[in-house]
DNA sequence: GCCAACGTTGGC
DNA sequence: GCCAACGTTGGC
């Protein structure tokens, strides 16, 4: 099991859209990167953790946890003319675009961007990297228990099973 | 709104 | 296959 963050524009969608959605699920469509679509296409399983993040926005940072529900499959997307995502290049025989389905397990409190840059414990996070843009950017292990355990005091039972 | 840091595009 | 121009991301 592989631990990520995935980041959504609140004002697009946020973590109260994300926990109106039926089964509190959404399909993450809408990547138009390669690097994060490769990552859902080959790496993401049933069952992977996922901490939900508020990006481009007054408080940027993760707001709840969810966890991977379906593993990659086609963005319909990519085949709407009428779709802001809409990939002309694009064809049902020959999809370009795959995205994960994710559910919502539970919102937290904002854990801004700024207290995780405070901890050098999480110096290395991927998504605080510098010019970093991935969308989807995978979360070493103790970094996901960091967080969980000692910002969010929830214990990640899941981090040490497995 | 600024702008640095990337990714993509397309002419050559 | 290079790389300049352009578009996008996203914190600030």
């Amino acid at each position: 099991m592989r631990y990520w963050l995935m980041k959504s524009e609140p004002a697009g969608f946020s973590i109260d859209d994300f926990l109106a959605m039926p089964n509190q699920t959404t399909p993450w469509d809408g990547v138009r990167n390669y690097q994060a679509r490769n990552f859902m296409r080959d790496q993401m399983k049933v069952g992977d953790q996922v901490f939900f993040y508020h990006s481009n926005c007054k408080e940027p940072g993760i707001v709840g946890l969810a966890e991977v529900s379906r593993a990659a499959y086609p963005d319909q997307t990519q085949f709407n003319p009428k779709s802001h995502y809409y990939d002309p290049k694009a064809t049902p025989e020959k999809p370009r675009w795959v995205h994960v389905d994710v559910r919502c397990l539970q919102k937290t409190r904002l854990v801004s961007i700024s207290e995780l840059r405070s901890h050098p414990e999480l110096a290395r996070m991927r998504t605080l990297q510098q010019g970093n843009r991935l969308s989807i950017t995978p979360v070493d292990p103790a970094e996901w228990r960091f967080i969980c355990e000692r910002l969010l005091g929830i214990k990640a039972a899941r981090a040490t099973a497995r």
